[in-house]
DNA sequence: GCCAACGTTGGC
DNA sequence: GCCAACGTTGGC
Protein backbone atom coordinates (compact mmCIF):
# COMPACT_ATOMS: atom_id res chain seq x y z
CA UNK A 1 0.00 0.00 0.00
CA UNK A 2 1.27 3.71 -0.59
CA UNK A 3 0.35 6.72 1.05
CA UNK A 4 0.07 10.00 0.40
CA UNK A 5 -1.06 13.20 1.17
CA UNK A 6 -3.59 16.08 -0.07
CA UNK A 7 -4.11 19.61 0.24
CA UNK A 8 -7.36 21.35 0.34
CA UNK A 9 -8.49 24.68 1.82
CA UNK A 10 -10.96 24.48 4.68
CA UNK A 11 -12.85 27.45 3.08
CA UNK A 12 -13.50 25.38 -0.38
CA UNK A 13 -13.78 22.19 0.98
CA UNK A 14 -13.12 20.94 4.92
CA UNK A 15 -12.16 17.46 6.80
CA UNK A 16 -15.46 17.74 7.85
CA UNK A 17 -17.67 18.40 5.06
CA UNK A 18 -15.18 15.00 3.67
CA UNK A 19 -16.90 13.06 7.00
CA UNK A 20 -20.44 14.16 6.04
CA UNK A 21 -19.78 12.36 3.29
CA UNK A 22 -19.03 9.12 4.40
CA UNK A 23 -18.83 5.88 2.97
CA UNK A 24 -20.20 7.02 -0.12
CA UNK A 25 -16.85 9.34 -0.88
CA UNK A 26 -16.73 12.40 -2.58
CA UNK A 27 -14.41 12.76 -5.52
CA UNK A 28 -11.26 14.88 -5.51
CA UNK A 29 -11.39 17.27 -8.24
CA UNK A 30 -9.91 20.46 -9.54
CA UNK A 31 -6.42 19.66 -9.56
CA UNK A 32 -4.71 21.66 -12.49
CA UNK A 33 -1.07 20.49 -12.01
CA UNK A 34 0.87 17.82 -13.63
CA UNK A 35 3.23 16.83 -10.69
CA UNK A 36 -0.06 16.49 -8.72
CA UNK A 37 -1.77 14.52 -11.65
CA UNK A 38 1.17 12.30 -12.04
CA UNK A 39 0.63 11.25 -8.40
CA UNK A 40 -3.11 11.26 -8.60
CA UNK A 41 -2.59 8.05 -11.33
CA UNK A 42 0.03 6.57 -9.23
CA UNK A 43 -2.98 5.69 -6.51
CA UNK A 44 -4.40 2.64 -6.23
CA UNK A 45 -7.97 1.88 -4.34
CA UNK A 46 -7.12 1.69 -1.02
CA UNK A 47 -4.18 3.59 -0.35
CA UNK A 48 -4.41 6.19 2.32
CA UNK A 49 -3.25 9.70 2.62
CA UNK A 50 -3.16 12.61 4.60
CA UNK A 51 -5.59 14.87 4.67
CA UNK A 52 -4.29 18.33 5.08
CA UNK A 53 -5.69 21.88 5.87
CA UNK A 54 -3.72 24.42 4.23
CA UNK A 55 -3.76 28.21 5.08
CA UNK A 56 -5.97 27.87 7.63
CA UNK A 57 -4.87 25.72 10.21
CA UNK A 58 -2.17 24.10 8.28
CA UNK A 59 -2.52 21.00 9.97
CA UNK A 60 -3.62 17.59 9.27
CA UNK A 61 -6.70 16.59 10.20
CA UNK A 62 -7.37 13.22 9.25
CA UNK A 63 -7.16 10.05 7.11
CA UNK A 64 -9.00 9.41 4.05
CA UNK A 65 -8.79 6.19 1.41
CA UNK A 66 -8.88 6.52 -2.07
CA UNK A 67 -12.02 4.50 -3.23
CA UNK A 68 -12.34 5.19 -6.96
CA UNK A 69 -8.61 5.21 -9.22
CA UNK A 70 -8.13 8.34 -11.68
CA UNK A 71 -10.64 8.83 -14.21
CA UNK A 72 -11.28 11.75 -16.24
CA UNK A 73 -12.20 15.19 -14.51
CA UNK A 74 -15.54 16.27 -16.03
CA UNK A 75 -14.72 19.71 -15.01
CA UNK A 76 -11.84 19.92 -17.12
CA UNK A 77 -13.03 20.94 -20.43
CA UNK A 78 -9.28 19.75 -21.89
CA UNK A 79 -9.37 16.17 -20.64
CA UNK A 80 -5.98 16.55 -19.69
CA UNK A 81 -6.57 16.45 -15.82
CA UNK A 82 -7.88 13.27 -13.80
CA UNK A 83 -9.55 12.84 -10.39
CA UNK A 84 -9.84 10.45 -7.87
CA UNK A 85 -12.78 9.68 -5.00
CA UNK A 86 -11.89 9.34 -1.31
CA UNK A 87 -13.27 8.22 1.65
CA UNK A 88 -12.80 9.73 5.27
CA UNK A 89 -11.52 6.70 7.52
CA UNK A 90 -10.86 8.38 10.91
CA UNK A 91 -9.41 11.94 12.15
CA UNK A 92 -6.47 11.85 14.22
CA UNK A 93 -7.04 12.51 17.73
CA UNK A 94 -4.68 15.34 17.58
CA UNK A 95 -4.01 16.96 14.25
CA UNK A 96 -0.55 17.45 13.51
CA UNK A 97 0.49 21.02 12.54
CA UNK A 98 3.06 22.33 10.04
CA UNK A 99 5.39 23.73 12.64
CA UNK A 100 5.45 20.27 14.52
CA UNK A 101 6.45 18.39 10.94
CA UNK A 102 9.19 21.01 10.56
CA UNK A 103 10.12 20.29 14.40
CA UNK A 104 10.72 16.65 13.75
CA UNK A 105 13.78 15.58 12.52
CA UNK A 106 12.99 12.46 10.70
CA UNK A 107 10.21 14.52 8.85
CA UNK A 108 12.38 17.29 7.29
CA UNK A 109 12.46 15.85 4.00
CA UNK A 110 8.95 15.83 3.71
CA UNK A 111 7.59 16.79 0.54
CA UNK A 112 5.31 19.26 2.76
CA UNK A 113 8.52 20.71 3.19
CA UNK A 114 10.03 20.92 0.11
CA UNK A 115 7.34 21.13 -2.56
CA UNK A 116 4.86 23.41 -0.25
CA UNK A 117 2.78 24.32 -3.45
CA UNK A 118 2.29 20.43 -4.84
CA UNK A 119 -1.41 19.05 -3.61
CA UNK A 120 -0.81 15.61 -4.14
CA UNK A 121 2.31 14.31 -3.09
CA UNK A 122 3.66 11.19 -1.61
CA UNK A 123 4.44 10.26 2.27
CA UNK A 124 7.16 7.56 3.07
CA UNK A 125 6.02 4.40 5.27
CA UNK A 126 8.08 5.94 7.57
CA UNK A 127 6.71 9.62 7.60
CA UNK A 128 3.69 7.75 7.96
CA UNK A 129 3.70 5.91 10.69
CA UNK A 130 5.48 8.91 12.62
CA UNK A 131 2.67 11.49 11.51
CA UNK A 132 0.33 8.75 13.26
CA UNK A 133 1.74 8.51 16.36
CA UNK A 134 2.33 12.34 16.87
CA UNK A 135 -1.69 12.39 15.77
CA UNK A 136 -2.45 10.23 18.76
CA UNK A 137 -3.14 6.99 16.54
CA UNK A 138 -1.47 3.72 18.00
CA UNK A 139 -0.02 2.09 15.16
C1' DG B 1 13.76 26.43 -27.61
C1' DC B 2 15.06 30.16 -24.41
C1' DC B 3 13.80 33.23 -20.99
C1' DA B 4 11.40 37.23 -18.99
C1' DA B 5 6.92 38.45 -17.31
C1' DC B 6 3.12 37.22 -14.99
C1' DG B 7 -0.25 34.53 -12.09
C1' DT B 8 -1.14 31.41 -8.30
C1' DT B 9 -0.25 29.04 -4.09
C1' DG B 10 0.67 29.02 0.52
C1' DG B 11 3.51 30.21 4.67
C1' DC B 12 4.42 33.96 7.55
C1' DG C 1 -0.66 42.01 3.14
C1' DC C 2 3.81 40.50 1.74
C1' DC C 3 6.84 37.62 -0.53
C1' DA C 4 9.14 33.24 -2.09
C1' DA C 5 8.55 29.33 -4.99
C1' DC C 6 7.19 27.64 -9.02
C1' DG C 7 4.26 26.82 -13.13
C1' DT C 8 2.62 28.90 -17.40
C1' DT C 9 2.55 32.07 -21.12
C1' DG C 10 4.21 34.53 -24.92
C1' DG C 11 7.75 37.22 -27.50
C1' DC C 12 11.78 36.48 -29.90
Amino acid sequence: MAYWLIKSEPDAWSWDQQVAKGAAGEAWSGVRNHTAKLNLMKMKKGDRAFFYHSNIGKEIVGIVQIVREHYPDPSDKTGVFVMVDVKALEPLPKPVTLAQIKATPALKNMALLKLSRLSVQPVTAGEWSAICRMGGLKR
